[in-house]
DNA sequence: CATGAATGAGACTTCATTCAT
DNA sequence: TATGAATGAAGTCTCATTCAT
């Protein structure tokens, strides 16, 4: 996002970064230290804080440039897809897939951020309640345009549809699995039909 | 829900754990210092390891203990209600109740255990799936007497709905709001009516 | 040494005290932990500070009842035996059977005083020097005598002969071996010739 | 002995030994702490732990280079010296030489090392024995070409030998005496007389 | 840009000793 | 006598951060 003062110089930037995504993921932050991500990265001690003024902004920086990707998945979803299930099924894609394309990422987001709510997720608390935020009117258009149950409160499915989204990750994430291609399609659909249509029956619904 | 000790007879173990509650709540795990527990215990230093081995040692106990009550909560939910609707709704209570009596004690596991992926949720993973498994039984008796849909897995229905039961008490723990009575009562049943009848209005379901 | 209470009383003291020469063989002075000592006398924590001010005082205590023993036994072999050769033999065969008696107690003293040049050595230096000098006498005499040469100085012969001694010992104790009957006739036998051979004028030589 | 560095280019690593040595002498290893040695290095506190790991691994590698000029210096002694007197002269030699060059070296090695049968002496335990080894080997070659008595076992000349001179050594560290030119060379023949005296034949005594 | 030596505050843990019972 | 809970000073080691080269 800095003007690129050189070619090189970019990269051992992303790097760093790079190598940190890895560390955070297989130590944990707080378990981790700066060394084992130079170590990680194969450069000097000392560069890491040429890049980055400590530790804790190197998670910022890897959040924020991830976040902002779900962000922006999360506003063309609403705005390319035409029905909300549709919309809710390209936002789980989306996350299934960065799971898929870099579960690293994924794990240091979901184990040192969106939970952290002393350190990290307090900080970007702004940001992440943003998510839920477009969710959350996804869910209130349908409302509106009576495709959803309007006694479901907008902000609580948001909160119920990406908690599921997370859930299914944290079970990867703790597993470690490789995760098959089957698999990946299976969590995304079934994801959305659990939120949209519920565990039970349709004959039951409402009981 | 202890059994309350006389006041010359003070339990200080007990005293040390409750200290840890708020410190690790207020702080977070690894934020906090052994001398902030004692200090907040108003024990002497040394009395800390007296009682426990390490740090660590006291957010184990912590999460053991009341990780065993919500296991029984769920065995309980299981063998007194007959509707797995009912079976749900015990448990969302349980916990959504754990959270009203004591926060710290469910922020703490939230934040610092079940993703904790790298820490005390690896050590404990096998408690942790004890829990989903209690409630994936939940779902497939469900599904077995045709009350539930059968193309949604179990497994992943258990995800599920402690997903969305945990993103909700996230939710709470990262405002520090207190949590009205009103809204107890409703994000219980918000919880159990989304996951069992899922967003969508029935008519839609399947769509 | 302290008037007897009651033989119950007398009786802890001395388990203590036991203990504490199997501990520190074992673990040795720094190393060990008051608690070991107690654990391994098989009393409580706190009866050790009823018989002993402090950790140190246990090896005061057991250095200078033995070391007494050592003066003791030095005088008696100067007064009952004839030649030096007999009182140097004496004094060898008491320090290696006291080995043979009692291994540990032996490689407290040996390993935590005699060598300890900051700390408990420094303390019992007079004592330790008290030993020294009796030999040296006994050396002393013997060349006035006409029976050792007389251009060795007495002091260093005492410090040889002593110090033959000891490392003999120290092997026996870095090996941790059990030393046979046969071993410690050899020994004593040994010793003796050896530094007789040079101390004795040429025509005792061999005697 | 170490070859001179400039003022300009300090090695940090050599000054924090060299404190080390002071500091270990001055108050023992188990009684000091790694501040001091920091403190007498005048270097910052973390400096000693970027050169070395632990505490011990200072006085290891204290130990083992000394023990390594030893080990080189009883085979020289072997290689160039003609008959076992001289080969024992010029070991003596060098340990009284060495002391005399850097008394806290010796000192912390007696000390610390070649006594302590619980922590660094078992440690070292092969090393030491190689020097025991050595000398061993020129008392079996004496005994061979019939220079020395054969009823005397070689490996337990070897220890009279190197506890005689550990002895002297350790009256003079007791003591902190410093030691005069004189008293060097006394010690040095006289410790040899004393050997050999008893070690050679009785024909070869007084030679 | 790049290096890694140097800094030093801070955390955990240990354990000798005390003391109330 | 006997117990062991309670105290708190002290020490080792870590590691984020700085800085001279």
């Amino acid at each position: 996002m800095e003007p690129p003062v050189s070619a090189a110089a970019v990269d051992k930037r992303r790097v760093i970064l790079d190598a940190a995504v890895a560390v955070f993921a297989r130590q944990g932050f707080h378990t981790c230290r700066v060394a084992d991500i130079a170590d990680e990265a194969g450069v000097a001690y000392g560069l890491v804080y040429h890049y980055f003024s400590s530790k804790e902004e190197i998670l910022d920086t890897l959040f924020l440039e991830r976040w902002d990707l779900m962000l922006a998945a999360i506003a063309e979803a609403d705005r390319e897809q035409t029905t909300p299930r549709a919309k809710l099924h390209a936002i789980a894609s989306f996350i299934v897939e960065s799971y898929r394309h870099d579960p690293d990422v994924m794990k240091v987001i979901i184990v040192e951020v969106t939970r952290a709510a002393n350190t990290f997720g307090l900080t970007h608390l702004a940001k992440i309640k943003e998510a839920y935020g477009g969710i959350a009117t996804i869910v209130a258009d349908a409302q509106r345009d009576g495709l959803f149950r309007a006694e479901i409160e907008p902000q609580l499915a948001a909160q119920a549809f990406y908690g599921l989204v997370e859930q299914v990750l944290t079970d990867w994430i703790f597993t470690s699995a490789a995760v098959g291609e089957h698999e990946l399609r299976r969590a995304k659909d079934s994801i959305v039909e659990i939120i949209c249509g519920g565990l039970e029956l349709p004959s039951q619904a409402g009981g």
